[in-house]
RNA sequence: GCCCCCAUCGUCUAGUGGCCUAGGACGUCGCCCUUUCACGGCGGUAGCACGGGUUCGAAUCCCGUUGGGGGUACCA
């Protein structure tokens, strides 16, 4: 019984790819895709290759590629051959393939699986016209081009494109999310493999790659679905010219729409990686909401680490239908990530998000890493993305002269301040008890206010802020001397 | 236009002919906890697009309609 994923494949055996074009922030659809393609990998114990597509020199950057490279290390996405690693079947990057494309190419043509057509897109357009044809796309006039008209051509100075001779008869795959998927010949027009400058376009760099990369399932996004039909026929060539072993498995992932029931492009807000990394998202957070984008785990069940996911991982549990990039949703799994991380490990993520506020020095210095150590049990579960420990321990972190309240106090507050500030000017020891039981005493007891009035004018007047970690632990750990100057300077 | 794909609460989904008076999560609403915020707890809200079949029985299978999406390049 053969296993309908992998065939009579060995699951060590199974190579999987993902392929970005370095034009810069990784767009989280394409993050989706590196995604799906590790768990598979890791799940079957077979191998990932990281592979760049940068034939398009002209949209291509070093930025962009250094990007990938960071975004996936940011992300834990490790792979097994491609940049940084190595690996057998390189080079890695198809702006230093050229050659090769050169020389498959033209094996193509004097294997007559493809043509040379000198054919303007407009020459296309006016015969389908004329035809009344309803079919899109090129009609083949170079197939066997008449000798005068070729001579013409030439005389003219046309150069060629290099055309793939699609075979006749139907193409069918049985894809490993959407089951059977069949194209009609008359839909899947020959197609362009070289540009006339004899640059290699997509079309032909990609599938070929992949055969001579012996890639054997291409995860992929579901709008590569129309040129599935094309590569079939090529992988296909491919093999008998002894490249390659035949077309691999394919499974189209949905699409990941943003607002408004659209692809989500790279233009959405929302849709870069480095917004995310920014905002102080956890990858883990990241790549959990996006597995959830098409899969799940278990029924009732929606947070889990990628090692789960890469054990649980079957590429045909992932529904076909497209799904809406939802930010809330992936704020409380993100959430949900930041509670489960320790505490220890929260307090190294956040301290460049305080570095990059001006809070701390870089690198921090032992001061204000005790400082941090100190309070970070305060709001290791108050805080929704690790950016959030900005404005919940900045008021620790600033000097006397820079400190100055956000919020503002009224003036029934500055009563509450002053008798604050009398009841705790002569506390004999400044511990978190202490300063409760004295504030209780002074503002909820005698003054008769409720706790809310009570201690928020307190909380602002120390912290500057409305929102802020516990009160009576946040003076504590800011001190006698600066919390009751704060609370002096708020009274002027 | 043509081709292909898709169709369960607002969103992500479970459901593979009877266990479904359709389950979970996010959101949302209410309540509880509470020094703010957050966490946590409890409860409510809301869905099988429509029409035909098949079947003793359909969210589940088939056909059609409608709706949505993707593609239709010398982009990837």
């Amino acid at each position: 019984m053969t296993d309908p994923v992998l065939g009579d494949l060995n699951p060590t055996d199974v190579r999987v790819r993902f392929p970005p074009s370095p034009t810069g922030n990784l767009h989280v659809g394409n993050v989706r895709s590196a995604l799906f393609n590790w768990a598979f990998a890791r799940h079957y114990g077979g191998k990932l290759v990281l592979r760049i597509e940068d034939t398009d020199l002209a949209r291509n950057t070093l930025e962009g590629y250094r990007s990938i490279i960071d975004s996936l290390h940011w992300l834990g996405i490790d792979w097994d051959e491609g940049p940084e690693v190595g690996g057998d079947y390189g080079p890695y990057r198809q702006s230093e393939r050229l050659p090769i494309y050169a020389e498959v190419a033209r094996t193509l043509r004097e294997e007559k699986v493809a043509y040379d057509c000198y054919c303007t897109t407009e020459e296309v357009e006016a015969r389908r016209k004329a035809s009344g044809s309803k079919n899109q796309g090129y009609d083949g006039f170079c197939r066997d081009l008449d000798p005068d008209q070729l001579a013409v051509w030439q005389a003219e100075g046309r150069l060629p494109v290099l055309r793939f001779r699609m075979p006749e008869g139907p193409i069918v795959w049985n894809d490993l999310v959407r089951g059977e998927v069949t194209f009609l010949p008359e839909n899947v027009p020959d197609f362009a493999i070289l540009r006339a400058n004899g640059d290699p376009l997509y079309t032909l760099v990609n599938p070929l790659d992949d055969a001579m990369m012996e890639i054997t399932h291409v995860l992929r996004g579901e709008d590569l679905l129309s040129s599935t039909p094309r590569q079939i026929p090529l992988y296909q060539t491919l093999q008998r010219l002894g490249v390659g072993n035949g077309p691999p498995r394919f499974g189209h992932l949905p699409m990941v729409m943003g607002e408004g029931n659209r692809k989500l492009s790279k233009r959405d807000p929302g849709s870069g990686l480095l917004e995310y990394v920014d905002r102080g998202f956890l990858p883990e957070g990241l790549l959990n909401y996006l597995a959830l984008l098409g899969w799940g785990i278990a029924e009732d069940r929606d947070v889990f680490t990628m090692q789960e996911m890469a054990e649980a991982f079957d590429i045909r549990r992932v529904n076909p239908s497209p799904a809406r990039f939802d930010m809330k949703k992936l704020e409380a799994i993100n959430s949900a990530h930041m509670r489960r991380i320790s505490i220890p490990d929260m307090t190294e993520r956040v301290i460049p998000f305080l570095n990059e506020a001006g809070l701390v020095d870089d690198p921090i210095t032992d001061e204000q890493r005790a400082t941090l150590v100190a309070a970070m049990p305060l709001v290791h579960e108050r805080i929704n993305t690790l950016s959030e420990a900005v404005p919940m321990l900045g008021f620790l972190f600033m000097d006397e002269e820079s400190f100055a309240p956000v919020d503002e106090i009224d003036s029934s507050g500055k009563e509450v301040v002053q008798a604050s500030y009398d009841a705790l000017s002569g506390l004999e020891e400044w511990t978190t008890e202490a300063i409760e039981t004295s504030l209780r005493a002074a503002l909820v007891d005698a003054m008769g206010l409720k706790p809310r009035n009570a201690f928020g004018p307190v909380r602002i007047a120390v912290t500057g802020r409305r929102v802020s970690p516990p009160l009576f632990e946040s003076m504590e750990l800011l001190g006698r001397e600066r919390s009751l100057g704060r609370l002096q300077a708020a009274l002027a």
